[in-house]
DNA sequence: CATAATTAATATGTATACTTACTATTTATT
DNA sequence: AATAAATAGTAAGTATACATATTAATTATG
C-alpha cells in the first residue's frame, strides 16, 4: 500500500513545506517567531482587547495551545495581558509598542513568502489550489 | 491583514482536518494509533529490515521524531528492533505478528477515511487537488 | 435567589516535529 | 594503518497540538 498519493500524506507534506518556508524566511530576516505566533499577533492587532479563547477560535486552535503561545509572546515582550474587569476569568490581550512594530515589519515578509510555499505552481494553478482547499474546509452539512 | 486566504493558513487548516479525521476513525474503530505510527508500520511491512533513518527518509520525517515513534510502536508490541550485525550503529526493524495483523486490519480503514478528509469536493475536484498538491511538492530546481 | 450549567484559563499528559549536540561506528582519505 | 568525514541513533531543548480535568467566575434555570 503506497501512501504517497493519498490525501492525508500529501497534505502533511505540503504543511511541512509551508512551515519550513516560513521558518527559513523568519530566520533569514533575523526574526525569532513561529507561524502560530505570527497568526496570534496579527489577530490582536486589529482586535485589541480580545481574550485568549477568542484568539484561539479565530485562528482555529485549541485554548491550551494558544495559552502557551500567548505566554511566550508575553515573555518576548510583544503582548500584554490585563485582567478583564467585566469578566475576571479572562484576560484582555493587547500588543505592546514592540509587538506593533514587529508586526509592521513582518507583514510584507509573510505576504511575500506565501508565493514560495507553492513555487512550482503557475499563478492559475495556485489560485485553483487555494480555491479547492477553501472549499474542502467548508464543513460538511450535518 | 487577513490570513485566512493565504496558502499557509489554508494548508494548516486542511492538515488539521486531515489528522482530525484520522484520529476520529481510529478511535471509532477502537484503535490507539496515530497517522505517523501507521505510516511507519506501513513502510516496514513491505520492507523488513529497514533501519530508522531510512524509514524516516521514506515518510519524510527527521530521525529524532521517528526514533520516538518506533520506540512507542515497540512498546506497544508492533515492531521489533534487532541490532544490525553488518552496521552496529543501526537497528534492523521488523513487524511483529501483532503488528502485521494490526496493519491488515487498519489498511481498509485508512483507505476509506481518505475520502472523508475532503468530503465537500467532487471526485474531479479531489483529483485536481491531489494533482496540484503533488506538483507543489516537487522540489524547485536549484 | 440558590443551584446548575457554562465558560476562561491553567494544569497535566501524550505525541509529534525539528534543531543541535553527542556517542559509537563506519567509510573515505591520506 | 591513522585520521578525517560521514552516518545511526539518542539526548536535550523548544514549540506546537490536542484531550481531559480542575479552578474560578459567570450565566442560565428552576
Amino acid at each position: 500500500m503506497d501512501l504517497s498519493n493519498l490525501p492525508g500524506h500529501l497534505i502533511r507534506k505540503l504543511h511541512q513545506q509551508s512551515t519550513s518556508v516560513f521558518q527559513d524566511r523568519m530566520k533569514a530576516g533575523g526574526f525569532d517567531l513561529t507561524s502560530v505566533q505570527f497568526a496570534a499577533l496579527n489577530t490582536l492587532d486589529t482586535n485589541e482587547g480580545l481574550d485568549q479563547a477568542t484568539v484561539a477560535q479565530r485562528i482555529a486552535y485549541d485554548r491550551a495551545t494558544i495559552g502557551a503561545v500567548i505566554k511566550r509572546l508575553e515573555q518576548k515582550g510583544f503582548v500584554m495581558r490585563r485582567r478583564d474587569q467585566a469578566d475576571r476569568r479572562a484576560f484582555k490581550l493587547e500588543l505592546t509598542e514592540q509587538g506593533k512594530a514587529l508586526l509592521e515589519e513582518l507583514r510584507p515578509i509573510v505576504l511575500s513568502l506565501q508565493a514560495d510555499i507553492l513555487p512550482t505552481l503557475s499563478e492559475i494553478e495556485q489560485a485553483t489550489l487555494l480555491e479547492l482547499m477553501a472549499k474542502a474546509l467548508k464543513s460538511k452539512a450535518v
